[in-house]
DNA sequence: AGCACGCCGACT
DNA sequence: GTCGGCGTGCTC
């Protein structure tokens, strides 16, 4: 006979190396995943039991632990997420086990609001007040007094006398309104035969269990949607919990209202935008297994799951689901991973996916599902390049003659344009033209962005901002400092002058985050808009019916620098961007200015030919070793001061492991050697596919401790492969 | 992440 | 003479 556990290994959202150990005291029981509160230093922390055991470690005096919370504990299953990628990422445990925590108010005490209803007891003086607040009263829910006293036209003096009659009753109403259960049949909009053969397919995988990872391949407009949705019907059918997981915030508002019209019952939401309430609403009702969808960011993998049957990636490619600050992640890769440590299926859907899905697909790891027809009437966009080598637009204007008079045509038509420009602000360059200088930010090695429209220049890495200067601060020569290259602003100016009678809309991160942005979009869908004017925002998701035609006014942007995703990044969004023309009833037409025609990039798009150009991709990657053939990590030490930061990096050159197949170059100077008034130095490690890079970094970093200002992050699987 | 302990500049 | 700046280090 085994004894009695006496001690539990408490893990803390903190940065520490591990689970603290702490004394159960007399009287209490604790299992691994109980919410526990427990003594650190001078305060007590929330924590989650990692183990229990019977003894302590040799020599140590141990706290004891103070509370235990009486709800669901966290399951075995996500405690192993958690630790799984902890180590895979390098980080602290406690530091992802802090992502899940974060919820407001979590354990507080919640005063449930109170409602009262009828009791059937007849007051001394029955007023006509008083009869019609018993008669709102014996009808249906109990209501709270405010709401009880407005329906009834009377004041709560009113319900007040009454309840102290005893003619009302109070009861305390559950502190959170409940998610109502969605229904997996009916809602559903007719499919395509295609869409019908791939919707089973999908069904048949749900509903046979196990893991698996899906890659549904459906180009824009082929409506991946309703298809997937089949899918989570079958999970719910299976009384399981399912994830929709979107990059974007921007985009939950749309996809909440698609799964109620779907399953006849609003989702739960998770998403950094949240009200603390609705934030602690979700996650309770995700811990308790009451919300069965959550359409949710990145941060939702980390709630507190119960039962979770199955995962959507919707837009697997972005890189969004890349977490970058904080506790680095790839939340794609960590949803197919979750589905392997839970034996469920998750799907990834694109219209332009990822070249690592794609080779995970050639490898059969991923089973993958195609949908080649656009739904309804829709037919893809036909894709033009227009050479600004030969069509030239004016100078200082953006637009060359084909592309305006294609905006013409359409206006003609009383169709909607899109014109699409990856650059926020004015101008990404003030130059002064008596001396030549830039105006760079201070604290980052960048050139800071005009935005006329609030008269003043921002640093896009740091958020810097400073009036626009009248006089060169290098020379002083006044009314020379000038714009140099387009942002959306001055491209929105240009077609404002071009085309005077059009509605414009301005669709930017810059809009104040929520409302506007949602109005700017409604107003775009319903037809109250001519010519839409947009940075990447405007690729994802939405469907705009009336738009027949996508303008990209620069194809070049993202090739121009030397990181070797560009080419991948560029087809993906310029792709994208084409898929938004011709999702209604007309045919729609995208139109690319570029001065590299013959790039192969280019002639994939216009070609309408991406296996031929992925198929490159795939052998420049895999020549050089880099992912998905290779993998690899990077490394960046940071600090305040330059020539302590660049010793410290240098110095760590000393300590790289020899290992066979592993190299490691650097350190250089980051792509951004300062930000935020911060050097950057960065290693790149390089390793073949099937090696432990996280056992090379924890040999070549292990019990290294900067001090100082100076900072150590590793990013394994970084976005960035330069 | 907190929070305390510590050692150096401008205030009543 | 103290108040307080935030660097450094510890929390079972």
């Amino acid at each position: 006979m085994s004894e009695a556990p006496r001690i539990a290994e408490v893990l803390l959202p903190l940065a520490l190396a591990g689970a603290y150990s702490y004394v159960i005291p007399d009287g209490m029981t604790l299992a691994p995943g109980d919410y526990v509160e427990v003594p650190l230093g001078p305060r007590s922390r929330l924590g989650v039991v990692w183990a229990v055991k019977a003894e302590a470690p040799e020599g140590t005096r141990l706290k004891p632990v103070s509370a235990r919370f009486d709800f669901t504990p966290l399951s075995a299953l996500h405690r192993r997420f958690i630790d799984w990628l902890a180590s895979y990422y390098l980080e602290p445990p406690g530091m992802v086990l802090r992502m899940v925590l974060r919820c407001p108010g979590l354990f507080a005490e919640r005063q449930g609001t109170l409602a009262y209803r009828a009791t059937g007891t007849t007051p001394r003086r029955l007023t006509p007040q008083r009869q019609r607040v018993l008669a709102v009263a014996a009808e249906g829910f109990a209501l709270r007094a405010g709401e009880l006293a407005e329906q009834a036209g009377v004041s709560t003096a009113v319900i007040k006398a009454l309840v102290a009659e005893g003619a009302l009753a109070a009861m305390e109403l559950p502190p959170f309104r409940s998610f109502a259960a969605p229904e997996p049949d009916g809602g559903g909009l007719e499919l395509s035969p295609e869409q019908a053969r791939v919707a089973e397919a999908l069904r048949q995988t749900v509903a046979a269990g196990g893991h698996s990872v899906t890659l549904l391949d459906g180009v824009t407009g082929s409506g991946k949607t309703e298809v997937y949705f089949e899918a989570m019907a079958e999970a719910l059918r299976q009384g399981r919990q399912m994830l929709l997981l979107l990059p974007e915030i921007a985009l939950t508002a749309s996809f909440l209202a698609r799964v109620e019209a779907r399953f006849g019952a609003a989702p739960a939401a998770w998403h950094s935008g949240l009200r603390p309430r609705e934030r602690e609403r979700s996650w309770r009702a995700v811990a308790l297994g009451e919300a069965k969808i959550v359409v949710g960011a990145r941060s939702a993998l980390f709630l507190p799951w119960v039962n979770l049957g199955l995962i959507v990636v919707d837009e697997e490619h972005e890189s969004a689901y890349k977490q970058e600050d904080g506790v680095t992640y790839h939340a794609r890769d960590m949803a197919v991973l979750y589905g392997t440590l839970g034996r469920f299926p998750v799907i990834l859907s694109s219209a332009t996916p990822s070249l690592e899905s794609l080779v995970n697909a050639q490898r059969g790891r991923y089973h993958t599902l195609k949908l080649t027809d656009r739904h309804g009437r829709a037919e893809l966009p036909d894709i033009a390049l227009i050479d600004l080598r030969r069509d030239m637009p004016a100078p200082g204007r953006w637009l060359s003659p084909p592309l305006a008079e294609a905006v013409t045509e359409t206006l003609a038509r009383g169709e909607q344009a899109l014109l699409f420009l990856n650059r926020r602000g004015y101008a990404p360059l003030t130059l002064c033209r008596a001396c030549g200088h830039r105006m760079e930010c201070p604290n980052c090695a960048a050139a800071l962005v005009e935005h006329r429209f609030r008269r003043q220049l921002q640093c896009h890495h740091c958020g810097h901002l400073e009036p626009v200067p009248r006089q060169c601060p290098a020379c002083g020569v006044e009314g020379k400092l000038v714009p140099v290259g387009p942002g959306i602003e001055r491209l929105a100016e240009e077609v404002r002058e071009f085309f005077p009678a059009a509605r414009l809309a301005i669709l930017s991160s810059d809009l104040a985050r929520d409302t506007l942005l949602a109005d700017t979009l409604a107003a775009v869908e319903q037809g109250a808009v001519d010519i839409v004017i947009g940075t990447q925002l405007v690729a994802k998701g939405h469907h705009f019916p009336k738009l027949t035609l996508a303008g990209v006014v620069d194809a070049d942007l993202a090739l121009e620098t030397s990181d070797p995703r560009g080419a991948e990044r560029t087809w993906a969004l310029l792709a994208q961007v084409a898929g938004r023309a011709g999702r209604g009833d007309h045919p729609g037409r995208a139109l690319i200015q570029t001065h590299v025609p013959h790039h192969p990039l280019m002639q994939a798009l216009a070609h309408g030919n991406r296996d031929a150009f992925l198929a490159q991709e795939m052998r420049v990657r895999e020549a050089a070793g880099l992912p998905p053939y290779g993998r690899l990590a990077a490394l960046i030490i940071s600090g305040a001061e330059a020539g302590e930061t660049e010793r410290f990096a240098r110095d760590l050159a000393r300590r790289i492991p020899d290992a066979a197949g592993f190299s490691v170059l650097g350190p250089a100077p980051a792509p951004i050697a300062l930000v935020r008034g911060r050097v950057r130095w960065r290693y790149l490690v390089k390793a073949p596919r099937e090696a432990n890079i996280q056992a090379f970094l924890r040999q070549w970093l292990g019990g290294i401790a900067p001090r100082g200002s100076l900072a150590l992050q590793i990013d394994v699987d970084p976005y960035s492969f330069l």
